[in-house]
DNA sequence: ACGTTAATCTCGGTC
DNA sequence: GACCGAGGTTAACGT
């Protein structure tokens, strides 16, 4: 009775190329995820085009067919292809190569491997539970349950509501009665919030009468950004991304 | 006479939690990339929180201290964390646990190894030559050459010219003698590039006399961009993103 | 399929 | 350190 499938399925070290086009054809297409250490090369052509020379890589090919190439520095990947339509290896002058392929947008990703150290295939399982707090949706809900945190006298008429083209994160009434058009940043403000602030500010007015008011709500901006908000006639308003913490949940002897 | 060093350092499978701290002390400041597969759970805080149930992950560690937690699915990792300042390795109530810290912005990253099914130590080298092609960058050096390709008679004066805040991708005269600012996109233009290309005009206009035309040149528009741009009375211009390639470059036969 | 936006965006450059 | 903008951004969501 095998209630969790084994997660190491398979692994091989320095195969050669035949046991490697071996191995990855049989694990390929079998909702697998595979990790290739070896020194590649790897061209890729679609949006732009690019050539890696060989070099020391990590592979990486999820069930989804989404393949990363992997250099020794950074979060991101050197060559990538997320979610494939169609995965393949080959054997192409004694080197095994992989091909990753999708259509919209038309590109193609090329992976010459020259050697292998080692390659395993992995069971990664369910996606398990994953909870994020601080984002901007969360920060919306908490902002349109208490927009006093924003403003006295505040009342929240509408959340995401689309206006022409793109969404308005809140859309309210202030004590005087006029309508406030509020974007939210989770981080720090920059000229693009207040370009897009203002954008939902001009298209409020073309349709209400009277006055229409912008606030910028983030817990931060950065000062250029203030002075053209200020310019604009929009106002900043500080509010906090994450939700007050009580001192005590932070005590190491919590963690 | 080593000259280039082994890839495959070490790797262990299934390791007790004592023999996989062992194995993660010994490589985790050695210049070396880690690959882990196991069971894991994962605490995030910094600019936002996260905790991620107890699953089974792939986690990367590269020499930069950077650390990448992968799910099944996507390109994105679970959990990351770009170049640390600190990275350890602990035991706690017999599971390993890894720190990975930065400051600025104060960030923390704790993942809880429950299981591992493997783990292995490699040596990813220098990085190899990698060439782009495709970019803004590249786009914006073949136009200022040719510049025709935007409007015939126009005369470039400047690259990246500092204009405020940002710069202007080209700076230009055109056959009558108007300055002309141009914006640059690789891919398909949308209200931002629009909105970036009135602001850059706008400085221009306060600080030189006579008329002042604004051209986004990018290989496609967005239909409501495109309306954006003709109501701010700026101009679009098509451009290919990639220098065109001779048919017979993109026959299979050199593939 | 298209358009828009958020993101722990990452990453690099410049002031 | 702050700010800005590119990115093969990715990924999610709505029409």
């Amino acid at each position: 009775m095998l209630r969790c499938p084994p997660m190491l399925i398979d692994s091989l070290t320095h195969p050669t190329p035949d046991a490697l086009l071996a191995f990855l054809r049989a694990h390929l297409h079998a909702r697998v995820t595979l990790h290739l250490a070896g020194e590649v090369e790897v061209l890729y052509a679609g949006r732009a085009a690019s050539m890696a020379e060989a070099g020391d890589r990590l592979l990486l090919l999820k069930p989804d067919g989404s393949l990363q190439v992997h250099g020794p520095r950074g979060v991101k990947p050197v060559n990538w292809q997320p979610r494939t339509d169609h995965l393949s290896a080959e054997l192409e002058g004694g080197c095994v190569v992989l091909h990753a392929e999708r259509r919209s947008p038309a590109e193609v990703v090329r992976v010459r491997v020259i050697g292998c150290a080692q390659v395993t295939a992995l069971h990664l399982g369910d996606e398990a539970l994953f909870l994020l707090q601080g984002s901007e949706a969360q920060m919306q809900r908490a902002l349109a349950r208490a927009p006093h945190l924003i403003e006295d006298g505040l009342t929240v008429l509408d959340r995401e509501l689309l206006v022409g083209v793109g969404g308005i994160d809140l859309y309210a009434r202030d004590a005087q009665g006029r309508y406030v058009v509020v974007e939210l940043k989770r981080g720090k403000a920059g000229h693009d919030a207040v370009h897009q602030l203002g954008r939902y500010v001009d298209a409020v007015r073309e349709q209400v009468p009277g006055n229409v008011r912008g606030i910028l709500a983030a817990p931060d901006i950065t000062v250029p950004a203030l002075k053209v908000a200020q310019a604009a006639g929009l106002e900043y308003v500080k509010v906090e991304a994450l939700p007050q913490v009580p001192e005590e949940a932070l005590q190491p002897t919590l963690f």
